[in-house]
DNA sequence: CTAGAATTTCAGAAATTCCTGAAATTTCAG
DNA sequence: CTGAAATTTCAGGAATTTCTGAAATTCTAG
């Protein structure tokens, strides 16, 4: 690996971080690689950069392009292929929380969804299904509110997070609007 | 393994996902086994119920308790440990948020404020250097807004989540109401 | 104290995941 | 078409993680 000191410890580390994040040290490193790399860069640059053999990085990029994190690009009279981060991190960001919702939370939101028809047939099982749909039940608004959200333009989304808990004052402040023109509760 | 069937499959599911969270078999099915069942238990029901040794469960309780997940307590005339997922679901999430942000942002966070304290030396770690700071930008933003929103109690993050992207449409209506009243942009 | 119950530690076996080189397949210029 | 370049697949070795049983340690009733 010969890269320019911040480019190698910025990717050194998404190396390591990969088994926390779940993805591996190939994956982390070719992600890290293309997010802080001026150009697109093909697969021989990549496995040369990093050094890693070929059809590792050939796997690690099915791998992200699985996830919708990568862009492919063509250079003139050059038939390889070229691959780049999205510019927006913001964007990279959507498409992170969008892909592991569908693989961290979906299936065991249906599963939950399947638990909640049945009929409980012993006592644990009643008290178990209590707390099931407690927990279906928080998935479920968050996953909705993630959605909400990821409709959203990155300035809203920036002038919001900015806001923070303030938030909670405008609803309050809203909520006292509301009561003192006598209007009932509303969405 | 012998549980009654809504709580099998519940089990079961977690252990299977485990992997996907970065979290293994043992430790996912402790865990969805303490938050479905009606009362405390010890590592010895734990083992038998879930039929792994005795050692694996006291280091996946370990691995849970450094998490913060579980809560102890003691029976009278009982001298062993007796664990508990916490009632609150809301809690668990919160906790879990809190904990993930620890291990698997805190420590990026912190390699790329030591980058960007750098002056880059060539070209290319100019460049690299930027996206950095994007990174680094968002991460804080989207961190402090975590922070902020985990101080909330659990009816206002409910009833803000209810809201959705109507958020959007209230912090634009107080921008217009702001506007019209000749005040300047404020937080 | 002490004995035995409860829990933790830990070496290494078992299982899983990662990574490579070789072979197979796909792509496309000529 | 053909052949060489580009890419993917895949068997199996390397590395890592998980899990167990045995031994060590901690705890507490008596």
């Amino acid at each position: 690996m010969n890269l320019p000191p911040l480019t190698q410890r910025f990717v050194l580390h998404f190396g390591e971080m990969g088994s926390r994040w779940g993805i591996n040290r190939t994956v982390g490193q070719i992600y890290a690689l293309l997010y802080v790399s001026p150009k697109a860069l093909n697969a021989d640059e990549l496995a040369e950069a990093l050094a890693f053999s070929r059809s590792n990085v050939s796997m690690g990029l099915k791998e992200l392009q699985s996830w919708n994190l990568v862009r492919l690009h063509h250079q003139p009279n050059d038939r390889r292929e070229y691959f780049r981060a999205p510019d927006d991190v913001w964007a990279i960001f959507r498409t992170l929380a969008e892909e592991r919702r569908k693989r961290e939370i979906d299936p065991t939101l249906s599963m939950l969804r399947d638990a909640l028809m049945e009929q409980p047939s012993v006592a644990d099982d009643i008290h178990a299904q209590a707390r099931m749909r407690e927990m279906h039940d928080l998935i479920e608004l968050m996953t909705g509110w993630l959605q909400d959200v990821q409709r959203m333009d990155s300035d809203s989304l920036m002038s919001l997070m900015k806001m923070g808990s303030k938030v909670k004052k405008l609803l309050d402040a809203k909520d006292r609007l509301a009561d003192s023109l006598g209007l009932g509760a509303k969405g």
